[in-house]
RNA sequence: GGGGAGAUACCCAAGCGGCCAAAGGGGGCAGACUGUAAAUCUGUUGUCGAACGACUUCGAAGGUUCGAAUCCUUCUCUCCCCA
């Protein structure tokens, strides 16, 4: 095991804050003394099993104190799931039923198991204590924590001064979540930003259990392809771990230069003294941002697939995109000489809708063999053809 | 419990009897420019239909009217003030 300042230099790498680097260093001490490793939480929640990088930002920290020796526990909400982490948006979710969290949760380990050691992870649902409480326990939680506290949290005070609503249920949330701190008798919790309001309830609530308050340890967030909001799913702004290489390297390379950075500094292995020469290299003009770009998504995707996958995605975008060439690997389809083109590309599914399809024609987004095709309200003759709708969509089309 | 305000498309927001498929902004999509960058500019943004058009949509259900997002009734939800 190394030593404890040592363990902190390689924890404190990329974190955006420690709530208290001195207690933290405190209980490495005696983790370290006591040969005994420290207990790190982070919990996720149930309804989402697509990881995308976003949540890798947190799960390679988990993975630096599993590194370390420390027990890591992989706490999944399925019962704070059900009130929702409020976001403003307000929508009580839907219970799961226990198939669907045993579901997802399956999901989930499959996928959070390209970084963590399996066998080195320790997997807890907080349903196993929340559900054997009763009414009264609940009151007796509550009772631990303030209206105006909760107000403090940023979200709150902000939907309460613009006359939003809050359900008496979100209040909640941060409780629970404090409480499976308390359950799991946690040493450190792991959490984004935005996070950093619950994880302070959990040390509030253990030292009111009479256990010694974690250490809250807060990531980054991670901006999505837009640059601006944070990734999500619903924001379509993501890119997801389990996606194609293909998929993977064109959406990294949509990024603008700034992002790119961003992402070298919380997504690569890369030193920040690397990082910071990369940078330096693209102001002076000696390395095309493209270039520094290609190489971030050769990286990640070598991570999450392979070196021959990433260097067959780098490939086969150079090949499309630089090159304007057709991708190799394009659908196949088939068609009759009197099936119009926007019932074909309808099929296909590369356009939303019918009327969408003719938009996107009238705007010069489709192509057949490389040529715009104003109407789409067409039928084609026998013989072969390479349709493209918009930027991404190519099919390989049989007419006869 | 009493009084007041409100619910409009993916989001914000205008409209307050026909000219409303519904202004404006954001976002999305496509094009130009590029490095599939970003920024910028242009177009477009309910569905179906080649097109004239038809159909569905302004919280829900009824009603008035030749005609309703707009008026009336009931209901659901939200916010504010007083208690």
């Amino acid at each position: 095991m190394l030593r404890p300042e040592e363990q902190m230099e390689q924890i404190k790498r990329g974190t955006e804050e420690i709530i208290s680097e001195e207690d933290l260093l405190k209980k490495l001490q005696k983790s370290y003394d006591e040969g005994k490793p420290l207990r790190i939480k982070a919990g996720f929640d149930p309804t989402a099993p697509d990881l995308h990088l976003g949540h890798t930002v947190l799960i390679q920290k988990l993975k630096h104190f599993q590194d370390l020796g420390h027990q890591v526990i992989f706490l999944i909400g399925d019962f704070t799931g059900m009130i929702g982490d409020p976001t403003g948006k307000s929508e009580t979710r839907k219970a799961l039923t226990k198939e669907q969290v045993l579901a997802n949760a399956e999901t989930y380990k499959e996928q959070v198991f390209k970084i963590l050691d399996p066998e080195k992870t320790e997997v807890a649902f907080n349903s196993t204590w929340m559900e054997a409480m009763n009414s009264q326990d609940m009151i007796r939680l509550a009772s631990q924590y303030t209206v105006a506290r909760m107000l403090e949290r940023d979200d709150f005070s902000k939907r309460y001064a613009g006359n939003k609503p809050i359900s008496i249920h979100e209040f909640l949330y941060p409780l629970v979540q404090g409480y499976d701190s308390v359950a799991l008798k946690s040493d450190v919790e792991l959490g984004g930003t935005d996070q950093k309001f619950n994880l302070l309830v959990g040390r509030d609530l253990q030292r009111s259990h009479g256990q010694a308050p974690q250490v809250a340890l807060t990531m980054p967030i991670l901006e999505g392809l837009d640059g601006v909001n944070k990734m999500s799913k619903s924001l379509n702004n993501y890119i997801g771990i389990a996606e194609s290489p293909a998929d993977m390297f064109g959406k990294m390379m949509s990024i603008s230069d700034d992002l790119m950075f961003r992402y070298y500094l919380l997504l690569s292995d890369r030193t920040l003294a690397e990082i910071d020469s990369l940078k330096k290299a693209v102001a002076d003009g000696s390395k095309h941002p493209m270039e520094a770009k290609k190489e971030l998504a050769v990286e990640i995707i070598t991570r999450f697939h392979s070196a021959e996958a990433a260097a067959k995605a780098r490939e086969g975008f150079e090949k499309i995109f630089s090159k304007h060439e057709n991708p190799d690997d394009m659908e196949t389809c088939e068609a009759k000489t009197d099936e119009k083109l926007v019932d074909i590309i309808d099929r296909l599914k590369f356009a939303p809708s019918k009327s969408e399809a003719r938009r996107t024609a009238k705007a010069g987004g489709v192509y057949i063999d490389g040529n715009k095709v104003e109407s789409i309200d067409i039928t084609l003759e026998k013989g072969e053809y390479v349709l493209r709708v918009g930027k991404k969509n190519f099919a390989r089309l049989t007419v006869n």
